[in-house]
DNA sequence: TCCGTCCCTG
DNA sequence: CAGGGACGGA
C-alpha cells in the first residue's frame, strides 16, 4: 500500500484546514458537485467546528499534562452533542472523521505540542506522539479510500449526465440532485443515481469511522458499564424486534470513555449495524423468533393474559415496555383477524350467501389460506382445527351481525368481540419451551 | 389515575 | 407492526 498519494491529498487537507470546515476540506479536491452536496446540510459545518475543538483540546489535554487520556470520566461526560437528525449522519461521520485527521495531523506536522516539562512528561509525550503518528498513517489511508470512492462515484454520475444529455456538460455542475431534475427532462432514475450515492457514502463511512473508532478504542480502558440496556431504554426510532444470536459487537466500539461527541451515539450505532448488515446486541428484547412464536399462539389464544405470556415466553426479561410491545402485537393480530372476518362476511353477503349454515372455514378455504398466509407465512405449522372452528363462528357473528344490519351501530364489533374472547383454547405446552418453537402439529 | 383496548395512521 | 389519541372500566 503506498502512502504518496494519500500523503499528497493529506497535505493540501491541512492548508486549507484552518478555514473550512473538514467535511468540505476533502470535498474541496473533488469536483465541484461533490462538494455542493454537502449543501443541504448546513448543519455539519457547525458540528465540524465543534469536533476539531473537541479533538483538539484532546491532544492538548493528553501532551499538556503528560498523562494518557484514560478515565477523565467526568469531562467527558460534560460534551454532548445532540446528532438526532439521522439525516446528517453521514456528514456528521465525515466531519468526525476528517476533524480528527486534520487536527492529528497539524499537529503533528508541527512538530507536535508544546515542548518542556519533566523527562518522564517528555517520554509519555513521544509515546503519544508516536501513537497518533501511526493513527494518522491509518486514517490518512482510511480517507483517500473514502475520497476515491466520492470520485468513482461522481464520474459515473457525471459520464451518466453526459451520455444522456447528449449535449454540450453543464458548465457548473450542479449537485447531484438537482442535475438530475432538468426541467422538461422528466424523472430519468434520479432516485437510482441517489440511492446508489447513499449507499456508497454511507459504506465508505462506516468503514472509515470503524477504523477511527478502533484506534481510538485500544488507547481506552473497556467501559465499566457496557450499554447493553440499550434496546430495551431506548425503543422510539428503533425497530423494536431485535435480531438475536449474532455476535456482539466489542462494548468499546458502542460506547467508550472517549469524550462524548466522539463515541458513537446509539442511534448511529444501529445505522451502522444496518449498513455492515449486523446486530450489534442481543438481548432481553424480542425477536423475529418470538413474533413467529407469538402468531402461531394466536391460532390457540386471541386475548392472551399478560399471565399467559409469561408462562409461554419464559426466556423474555419482562418489564413494562416487553409486556405492551407483547400486548401490542396480539392486538394487531386480533386486528387483521376481525377485519378479514368482516370482509370475507361482506363478500359473502354480496355473493348472495342467504344463511350462516352456508359458511364454513376448512383448511381449503381461501380465508384459511389468508389466515395461514399471515400468521404461519412459513407454512411451518399446521393450523389447528379449534382455530378453524373459532374463525368459523366469527365469520358468522360478522355475517349475521351485518346481514341485520347492526353495523349501523359504530360500535357493533364489540358484542363480537365478547363472543370471541369467550373461545381461547389451551395452548400446547410445546409452546412453553423457551427455545425454538414447537414441531408441527399433527392432529 | 392506570391500564387495556379500539381505532386510525404511517 | 408501531405509535398515539380516545375511551371506558377498575
Amino acid at each position: 500500500m503506498s502512502f504518496s498519494g494519500t500523503n499528497l491529498k493529506l497535505e493540501r487537507l491541512e492548508e486549507q484546514q484552518p478555514e473550512a470546515p473538514g467535511y468540505q476540506l476533502s470535498l474541496q479536491n473533488q469536483p465541484r458537485g461533490c462538494g455542493d452536496m454537502a449543501a443541504p446540510y448546513p448543519d455539519s459545518d457547525l458540528i465540524s467546528q465543534w469536533l476539531r475543538r473537541s479533538v483538539k483540546a484532546k491532544l492538548v489535554e493528553a501532551s499538556d499534562l503528560g498523562e494518557s487520556s484514560q478515565g477523565d470520566g467526568e469531562v467527558q461526560a460534560k460534551r454532548g452533542l445532540d446528532l438526532e437528525s439521522a439525516k446528517d449522519f453521514v456528514w456528521a461521520k465525515r466531519a468526525r472523521v476528517e476533524n480528527i485527521v486534520c487536527s492529528i495531523s497539524s499537529s503533528y506536522r508541527d512538530g507536535g505540542l508544546e515542548e518542556g516539562g519533566s523527562g518522564y512528561g517528555r517520554s509519555r509525550r513521544a509515546q503519544e506522539r508516536s501513537q497518533l503518528k501511526q493513527q494518522l498513517e491509518k486514517m490518512r489511508e482510511q480517507v483517500f479510500q473514502l475520497q476515491e470512492k466520492l470520485c468513482q462515484i461522481y464520474s459515473g454520475v457525471a459520464q451518466e449526465e453526459r451520455s444522456n444529455m447528449g449535449a454540450a456538460w453543464s458548465q457548473e455542475p450542479s449537485r447531484v440532485g438537482a442535475s438530475t431534475r432538468h426541467p422538461g427532462e422528466g424523472s430519468r432514475h434520479p432516485g437510482t443515481l441517489a440511492e446508489a450515492l447513499k449507499e456508497e457514502l454511507g459504506a465508505a463511512m462506516t468503514q472509515v469511522v470503524d477504523t477511527v473508532m478502533q484506534v481510538f478504542a485500544r488507547q481506552q480502558p473497556p467501559p465499566e458499564e457496557p450499554p447493553c440496556s440499550y434496546p430495551s431504554d431506548q425503543t422510539e426510532a428503533l425497530p423494536l424486534v431485535v435480531r438475536k444470536s449474532l455476535p456482539r459487537a466489542p462494548p468499546e466500539l458502542v460506547a467508550s470513555t472517549f469524550p462524548q461527541p466522539m463515541a458513537v451515539p446509539p442511534y448511529l450505532a444501529a445505522f451502522k449495524d444496518r449498513a455492515a448488515g449486523e446486530a450489534y446486541w442481543e438481548s432481553e428484547g424480542l425477536t423475529p423468533g418470538h413474533l413467529k412464536k407469538a402468531k402461531l399462539m394466536f391460532f390457540y389464544t386471541r386475548y392472551p393474559s399478560s399471565g399467559t405470556l409469561k408462562t409461554y415466553f419464559s426466556d423474555v426479561k419482562f418489564n413494562r415496555c416487553i409486556t405492551s410491545q407483547l400486548i401490542k402485537w396480539f392486538s394487531n393480530f386480533r386486528e387483521f383477524f376481525y377485519i378479514q372476518m368482516e370482509k370475507f362476511s361482506r363478500q359473502a353477503l354480496s355473493d348472495g350467501v342467504l344463511s350462516v349454515e352456508m359458511l364454513t372455514v376448512t383448511r381449503d378455504s381461501e380465508l384459511a389460506r389468508v389466515l395461514n398466509q399471515h400468521y404461519n407465512k412459513a407454512n411451518d405449522y399446521e393450523i389447528p382445527s379449534k382455530f378453524l372452528e373459532v374463525s368459523q363462528i366469527t365469520l358468522r357473528e360478522f355475517f349475521s351481525a351485518i346481514s341485520r344490519g347492526c353495523d349501523a351501530d359504530p360500535s357493533w364489533k364489540k358484542s363480537i368481540y365478547k363472543v370471541i374472547c369467550k373461545l381461547e383454547c389451551d395452548i400446547p405446552d410445546a409452546f412453553k419451551s423457551p427455545h425454538g418453537l414447537p414441531d408441527t402439529v399433527h392432529e
